[in-house]
DNA sequence: AACTAATTATAAG
DNA sequence: TATTATAAATAGT
């Protein structure tokens, strides 16, 4: 492709043939990663050196992911499952409900019209920054409406000579129980990491 | 890469997001087919469109075949599959999955402001917000490794007499306005006494 | 590894 | 879909 066209056939030299696999393994990674945030597609690439080294990336940040994702989709089309043997139909809503997890995660992408954290801008971060702030303290104003209705609405039952029920129930209800957190922080991790993967020879 | 330089993000037109998607698609299959010759390697390649289809390409003919070669190479990264692939492990998952998606969907109806109050509940909220909170800090740590990396090459250009330049955009940039931040306790301290005497509170 | 000359990919029309 | 001016990738040094 430069200082001469190149026959598409094996590079017999092995040094000339290492050089250009390195050279062009990371073109190809790039333009995958460029397909990918251009596009919104998510892209998985496998590449295996003659050596048996292996070279991937997963726009997701999850190749596991990707790979049960093809394989879902390629279930009705070629009908194997062969090779699994747990219950195919929970198997199948792993599935489904992992892509309905990346569409979420599209959408909370495309609310801050970004696609990787990795390549915003120091404006763009403080932009960020701030609509999360806002969304925080919509957040806390939510759970003082919700906490204060409660507390008028066992008011009005119980009558005002025994505040210690709303008060108990007070706490009850403000009290943060750590141990109900959901596990949404991999879905933020994930949008973080989404997009980034080692480059460099071999 | 012609006829204007393009920015590396989503394209928002609908159009010209399909017709780069396609054109570039079919860009990448041909670099991975040509590395796949040129440098004897063996190259898997899935591309999953946002509307669910996949495009793929193995360049052994069998993408089978390159998975389960993919994973051989990444048994110890990835850990025993036969562990994971246990129906009570992938029933947790479902489990955990869905409460992931319950709160992310409510977590994006509640930024589009299409709320009631009552579509997510108290321990909901708390969830959300610690995971704002996470969000934050790491966008917060992301400036601070940006600017830091600026006050290096600044320093490097200007010279250690003029430190003062950075450090002042440093502070610009990364200090916190506490006035906009609700100071959580006290929120409650309110409900707490207003709940005593008055009606509401705030 | 860095540097071009030349090829190839592709954005816009 | 085809064209073309320009950006990007890269073969050979």
């Amino acid at each position: 492709m430069a200082r001469g066209k190149v026959q598409m056939r094996r590079i017999e030299n092995p040094v000339h043939r290492q050089v250009t696999f390195c050279k062009r393994r990371m073109g190809l990674l790039k333009k995958a990663k460029e397909l990918s945030v251009l596009c919104d597609a998510d892209i998985g690439v496998m590449v295996f050196s003659p050596h048996g080294k292996v070279y991937e990336l997963a726009t997701n940040g999850n190749m596991q992911g990707l790979i049960e994702r093809y394989k879902g989709s390629n279930t009705e089309a070629h009908g194997e499952s062969s090779e699994q043997n747990k219950p195919e139909v929970i198997q199948q809503e792993v599935l489904l409900l992992r892509q309905e997890i990346d569409l979420l995660q599209k959408g909370l992408r495309y609310m801050y019209g970004e696609n990787d954290i990795n390549h915003m801008n120091l404006n763009e971060l403080q932009a960020l920054e701030s609509n999360l702030e806002i969304w925080v303290h919509n957040i806390r104003y939510t759970k003082m409406q919700i906490i204060s209705r409660e507390i008028e609405m066992l008011k009005t039952k119980v009558g005002s000579t025994r505040n210690f029920i709303p008060l108990k129930r007070f706490f009850e209800l403000t009290c943060r129980k750590m141990s109900t957190a959901i596990p949404f922080t991999s879905v933020f991790l994930c949008l973080f990491f989404a997009g980034r993967h080692t480059e460099g020879c071999q």
